[in-house]
DNA sequence: TTTATATTTAAATATTTGTTTAATTATTTA
DNA sequence: TAAATAATTAAACAAATATTTAAATATAAA
């Protein structure tokens, strides 16, 4: 669990987790997005994949990023309980 | 906002967050479930303080400890683009 | 089968973080 | 007003973190 919350705590780690919303991304792709090294950012692509925040298939050559569930389901977990003392933004429509 | 992730990347301070959704607390009350020193725990306090996690008011000698609605909400509308892309579990009960 | 490309792993280092002990501030009570 | 209580602030330090350069691995192309 911990794991997680390390995750989330860089805004380079953020920012994957965020670019990553627009669809599968190779490692090299994501490296440009950076003004940083890739052996910077392949560290922090290590540290989403241990807390399960993305995943990656290998493509040739290429690895392959991707967010992955089981991550976003933990912080979702432990964020529940507090959802109970505070009004937050409902939904627009029915689930 | 970096803030808000780094307050909650400490397993203390997710205990203290999680110790108030039970009421209002005073700074010693909260000290006393940690194994550890009280300078530690105000520390710690302080941090969710700059992360508007908690708050705090005064009550004679003692400090007394709230959950503060603003960074729930930080933390809340960070995540709000990533449930798009997950089945998370559903309420219960009409919102 | 050599060379180029994509990416990671390793080693080194400066910065940040969590903890402790000691000192300080503020409030209450005797 | 002096002593006790509640809590924070300050200084010091060990441990953890993010970054870089250099080396290694794996695949593809020439």
């Amino acid at each position: 669990m911990d794991i997680v919350f390390k995750a989330i705590n860089d805004p380079t780690r953020r920012e994957i987790l965020r670019f990553l919303t627009h669809g599968p991304q190779n490692a090299g792709t994501i490296a440009q997005q950076f003004n940083m090294t890739k052996p910077s950012i392949s560290h922090h692509l290590d540290l989403l994949k241990q807390a399960q925040l993305i995943d990656f298939s290998k493509n040739g050559q290429f690895l392959v990023y991707t967010l992955n569930k089981s991550g976003f389901e933990t912080i979702h977990a432990w964020f529940q309980p507090f959802t109970m003392f505070f009004e937050l933004p409902k939904p627009k429509i029915r689930l």
